[in-house]
RNA sequence: GCCGGCGUAGCUCAACUGGUAGAGCAACCGCCUUGUAAGCGGUAGGUUGCGGGUUCAAGUCCUGCCGCCGGCACCA
């Protein structure tokens, strides 16, 4: 007997183990056909799968989407690499499963693929979804698998069952002749797969993610329920591309990057007036939240960077600049050129590092004087400019740059400390982000790596006050276990813009390290010397990812206190030109970013325009607005007028431009 | 850095298998004085990313480099 639990508190009884496609019929025909796969206690099975004892169990069709479409893109990576060696034998498989929005498969094959391939490849899985084979689970042991793969040649696939642990069994999927190591579930036939997907893309992807080992050729598609889903996707990736920062920035005339400054940036006067507000608003908030705000150089000579332990580990990602102090000349290279370690005794010539990050220039300004216990928490800002030399391919508009401001701070504070300016920071974090239109965030915690410096006692203290804090603070954690610096755990606040991507902005990272290696102390309430702990932490960022990640979340359509021009007034006739002009200066007297587009052109025209360019509101004014001293305003994206006096718009407009920067609310 | 793709006017794109590099928008100059998302006409704009090669002839084919795009690795 076997007591099958169903999801509406139902149990039915079978005299026999029994399958989940054997439960599905017996329930009724239309579920037998719509039955995808089946959830036993929680965890999905095959439909052919015998359940021998009592359990709780779901029936799975295409209505529960989001384990429909695991399974079914799972099942498309398999066909995928089944096309793939029916075309091209040379193939070695490897490894392809599900991801959010699709599936990949990584191939061996020592000629590259071309996106030339997909219709064939494409046309050769239509064929075996046409086949309908059943595709059924095997259960073998681990020595048979190595040992088939390893006569047919497939030295991945035999490399990795050998890792799996021994004694236990491995199932094998085969759908007609082809075969494939898998921990499942899948559809039960190739047929149920549908045609609803396409390749996408073709990319490079190391053996295990690991960059030593040998790369091989990633193949991504996404694949859907129905041809419907499947247009809206490929309709929303559209749509995702016309936000895409790079091309907004270009089209709104904000910035430019060009190759002989790979990686920085080039701040058009819109552009900037953009990065300046919110520098200017990260200043009044910082200001009122207990901050000092300082500057630091940007060159720093060797000897601070081996104090402080990056010129071993980071040196890399630095800028070194070389001078010759007995009159040569400079010059300048990445981290990796041949600067030898013994350099610095080589005549004259320095070697000075572009900071990569700010926190041993702001030990140097704690070291100054010293520091009572009552000086603390010290929370030290600095709107930080730092040069990494990120990889070539790591580069990405402004999102990955190389020359980049963050809006880092210091809090030098005792452990007991940690706790309650985590809290405060938090709450700090989360006021800023709805400022600029963030409701929502992710926390992500992660903590102590298997490689780390400090006693566990301390790693304890710091892991507890950073978790509670965060969760007083109402987040909802995401673990990273083991994923912390090895000098201390850390927060990580990841933004999600509107098209779903996840973007890390703000940080906060518990360091016990630093202060030791370059000797900050403080002399404590018993009257002796002390260490201080850091947290390192940002809130945007860097600005220049944060404003990529505004460009993006509002499509360009920039909240007015934002907007780089927050206000056009545009004459209907040339008549009219001094009155516009009155009331741009009025605007301009009341902090409002106004212009006047006086050009000789229709008012449809004028429109036109400053619509695509975005800017929130026009006031439109002809001979009855300027008799009467009025305004009509029009706002982006609406089709209305409002016609008001004068002051009122003034007033309106001033306000609104102001934004968070104007309110009473720190 | 690695794999693949791409690089034509300021922007978006065209030029069949090699045969004189073209359009729209933007710009500039005129005309039009305009009422809520493109008035009309004209002018100018290019060493086809850079360098080699094949050819009677190269935007197109081969090759080296540079950059960009997608992904991987990296993101202390």
């Amino acid at each position: 007997m076997v007591a099958i639990t169903l999801p509406d508190g139902s149990v039915r009884d079978y005299d026999n183990p029994v399958t989940g496609a054997e439960i599905a019929q017996s329930i009724g025909p239309g579920l037998a056909k719509a039955a995808m796969v089946v959830k036993v206690d929680g965890e999905l099975w095959d439909l052919d799968r015998t359940i021998e004892s009592d359990a709780n169990v779901a029936i799975i069709t295409d209505k529960q989407e989001s384990e429909a479409l695991d399974v079914l893109r799972h099942d498309a990576a398999h066909v995928l690499a089944m096309a793939v060696q029916e075309l091209y034998p040379e193939t070695q498989i490897t490894f392809g499963p599900a991801t959010e929005e699709g599936f990949y498969y990584d191939f061996h094959r020592e000629e590259p693929f071309s996106t030339e391939d997909f219709e064939a490849i494409e046309k050769r899985m239509a064929e075996i979804v046409d086949r309908d084979v059943p595709i059924v689970r095997e259960v073998w042991t681990r020595d048979d698998v190595a040992n088939f793969f390893k006569e047919k040649g497939e030295t991945f696939k035999a490399e990795w069952v050998m890792e799996l642990p021994d004694g236990e069994d491995i199932t094998m999927y085969r759908q007609g002749d082809w075969i494939d190591l898998c921990r499942g579930p899948h559809l039960p036939s190739t047929g149920r797969l549908g045609k609803s997907f396409k390749l996408m893309k073709l990319a490079g992807a190391y053996w295990r993610g690991d960059a030593r080992n040998p790369q091989l050729q990633r193949i991504y598609g996404t694949a859907w329920r129905n041809d419907k889903e499947l247009k809206a996707y490929l309709t929303r990736i559209e749509e995702a591309e016309k936000r895409d920062h790079r091309r907004l920035g270009k089209e709104m005339d904000l910035f430019h990057i060009q190759e002989e400054a790979r990686g920085s940036v080039f701040w058009h006067p819109k552009g900037w007036s953009l990065y300046r507000t919110c520098e200017q608003y990260m200043r009044k908030r910082l200001d009122a939240a207990g901050y000092v705000e300082v500057k630091t150089p940007q060159l720093v000579d060797r000897k601070l960077w081996e104090e402080s332990g990056h010129w071993e580990k980071f040196r890399e990602h630095m800028f070194i600049a070389e001078v010759d102090e007995s009159g040569g000349e400079a010059s300048e290279s990445a981290g990796s050129a041949d600067a030898s370690d013994d350099a610095a005794a080589d005549g004259g010539i320095r070697h000075l590092a572009l900071k990569p990050m700010n926190c041993p220039c702001h030990v140097q300004i704690f070291r100054q004087g010293i520091k009572s216990y009552r000086d603390l928490p010290l929370r030290m800002a600095e709107f930080g400019s730092c040069h990494r030399y990120e990889p070539s391919g790591a580069l990405h508009g402004l999102m990955r740059v190389r020359a980049f401001t963050q809006d880092d701070a210091h809090i030098f504070c005792t452990e007991d400390q940690i706790e309650s300016e985590t809290e405060i920071f938090i709450a700090l974090l989360a006021s800023i982000y709805r400022d600029f239109g963030f409701e929502e965030f992710a926390v992500k915690f992660s903590d102590r790596p298997d490689v780390r410096a400090g006693s566990d006692e301390t790693w304890d203290k710091a892991e507890t006050a950073l978790k509670d804090a965060a969760i007083k603070a109402g987040a909802d954690l995401i673990m990273n276990p083991g994923e912390g610096a090895f000098y201390g755990p850390k927060l990580e606040f990841v933004l999600r813009d509107a098209i779903g991507r996840d973007w890390q902005c703000g940080t906060l990272q518990v360091d016990f390290v630093l202060p030791e290696r370059l000797d900050a102390e403080y002399v404590g309430e018993d009257g002796g010397k002390h260490r201080p702990v850091m947290l390192h932490r940002a809130i945007l960022g860097s600005f220049e990812r944060f404003i990529g990640i505004l460009i993006e979340n509002f499509a360009g359509r920039l909240p007015m206190w934002l907007s780089p021009v927050q206000v056009v007034v545009a004459p209907i006739t040339n008549e009219l030109d001094g009155y516009a002009e009155e009331v741009v200066a009025t605007l301009a007297k009341a902090g409002v970013r106004a212009e006047a587009d006086l050009r000789n052109e229709k008012i449809n025209y004028k429109i036109r325009e400053h619509s695509h360019a975005k800017v929130p509101a026009i006031l439109v004014v002809g001979g009855r607005e300027a008799e009467a001293r009025q305004v009509a305003i029009r706002r982006l994206g609406g089709k209305d007028q409002e016609i008001v006096a004068l002051e009122e718009a003034v007033d309106r407009l001033s306000r609104e431009a102001l934004g968070p920067l104007g309110g009473q609310r720190f």
